[in-house]
DNA sequence: CGTTCAGTTGACTAAGGTCAATTCCCGTGG
DNA sequence: CCACGGGAATTGACCTTAGTCAACTGAACG
C-alpha cells in the first residue's frame, strides 16, 4: 500500500476530527488501492452499495437515470469520500450510479468496516457523526438554493462559490444538470450573462 | 415535568436508538418545558441558535427570508425535533427563522448539553450520528425531488407520500413555498389535476 | 354585516424546454 | 500537415408553463 496514499486520507480525515494512531490503525487493514477506469462504475442504479471509496486522483460523478435521460446531481475530486451513502445506510438497492469521469485511483473499504469502528470506537463514531453533518449541511444549501434561486442565480453563486474545480472541471452539459436545467438553457445564460 | 411528555421524547429517541436508563438520565435534567404561542419564533434569522426542542404538540415551520418574501421550506409535526441545526453547529448566525403555526407545547434543551452528551457518552454520539444521516437522507431525497421532478410531479409525489400530515394540515400558500412555486401555480395545478 | 385573508381565476409576460441546424474543438488517421 | 469524424456548445424558431398583477369569491371572525 502507497504511503502517500494514506496519508492523503488520514489528512482527509484529520479536517473532521483528530484520531490517534490506535483508531487510524484499526481503519489502515480494511483499505484496498483501486483503479477505477474512465467510464466504469463506482455505483450502479439497482445494485445494493457495499463499499466507500476514498479519491486518490480523478473526478467522479454520480446520477440518476429518469426515462433514459441521466441527471448528474454531484461530483467528487481527490480527497472527497464517494458511495452510495443511502444504499449502504439502509441496504436498500441504489437509486444513483457512480461513474469515473477521468481514470481514478481510490482507496477503497466495506462500509460494514466503518459500521465495526462506529462500534468498536467512540472516536471513529464520532467522525460517522461529523460526515453525516458535513454532508447534511451541504445538501441542505444546496436545496435552499434550488427552492429560493433561479437558473441564472444559482449558475452566478456556483461561479462566485469555492467550488471553482466543478467550473474548472466539468463539461458544461454536466454542470447543466447539477444546477437543475438543460445544456442549452445554461449556453443562454452564459451568453446572457456576458452582455452585461 | 410531565411524565407524558418525557415518555414522548423518549419514545422518539428510541425511533433512532435504544438508550438505557443511564444514558436517559444524562438528559433529563437539560430538559425545560416550553409553551411555544401561536406565531412566536423559535429561531430568528441573524440570531445564532443555542436550543434544541422537540414538538410534544403543534405545528410549526421554517422559512427563509429573501427580498422581503418568506420561503417556507420545512415543517415540524408533535414527535419532531427542531432546531435550526446548522446554526447551532457552525455557531453562526440563523440564516432562517422557525415560527410557531399554531400554540405549541415543546420540551427544549441547550444543545451545548447535546455536545456533552456526545463527549461523555458513545450512545449519544451515536444517536447523534444516526440523527444527522436521517436527516442527510431527508435532504438528499428532497433535492433529488426539486432536480428532478416538475412542480406538478412533486405535488403528486407530496400527495402520495407519507406526509399526509402536509396536505392536511398546513395552509396551501406554505405548501406551494415547500414546493418551489407560487401559490398561484398550485392552484392552477390542482385544477388541472382535477380535470384528468 | 363589514373586514380580512386564503384561494381561485383571467390576461399577460418572461424564461426555460424542445427540436433542429450550425459551429467549434479536438483527437485520429491518412 | 491536413482532412475527417464525433461530441460539445451555441444559436434560432417555436412551445409550454410558471410568474406576475389584478380582480373576484368565499369562508372565518368579530
Amino acid at each position: 500500500m502507497n504511503d502517500a496514499s494514506l496519508l492523503q486520507l488520514r489528512n482527509a480525515i484529520s479536517r473532521f476530527i483528530k484520531i490517534n494512531d490506535a483508531d487510524w490503525e484499526m481503519l489502515v487493514p480494511c483499505l484496498e488501492e483501486k483503479h477505477q477506469p474512465k467510464q466504469s462504475l463506482f455505483a450502479q442504479e439497482g445494485k445494493t452499495a457495499y463499499d466507500v471509496g476514498f479519491v486518490l486522483q480523478g473526478t467522479m460523478r454520480h446520477y440518476y437515470t429518469r426515462d433514459g435521460e441521466e441527471k448528474t446531481t454531484y461530483f467528487y475530486f481527490e480527497g472527497h469520500f464517494v458511495s452510495s451513502y443511502i444504499s449502504c445506510i439502509t441496504h436498500k438497492p441504489s437509486e444513483l450510479s457512480i461513474e469515473a469521469m477521468t481514470d481514478c485511483d481510490m482507496l477503497v473499504f466495506p462500509y460494514k468496516a466503518l459500521v465495526q469502528l462506529y462500534e468498536r470506537s467512540h472516536t471513529w463514531e464520532r467522525f460517522g457523526r461529523l460526515m453525516a453533518e458535513y454532508l447534511a449541511i451541504g445538501l441542505e444549501e444546496r436545496m435552499t438554493g434550488l427552492l429560493m434561486l433561479s437558473p441564472e442565480e444559482r449558475y452566478i453563486q456556483l461561479l462566485e462559490s469555492n467550488k471553482q474545480k466543478i467550473i474548472e472541471r466539468i463539461p458544461q452539459h454536466y454542470i447543466s444538470s447539477y444546477l437543475g436545467i438543460t445544456p442549452v438553457s445554461l449556453s443562454r445564460i452564459r451568453n446572457r450573462l456576458l452582455k452585461k
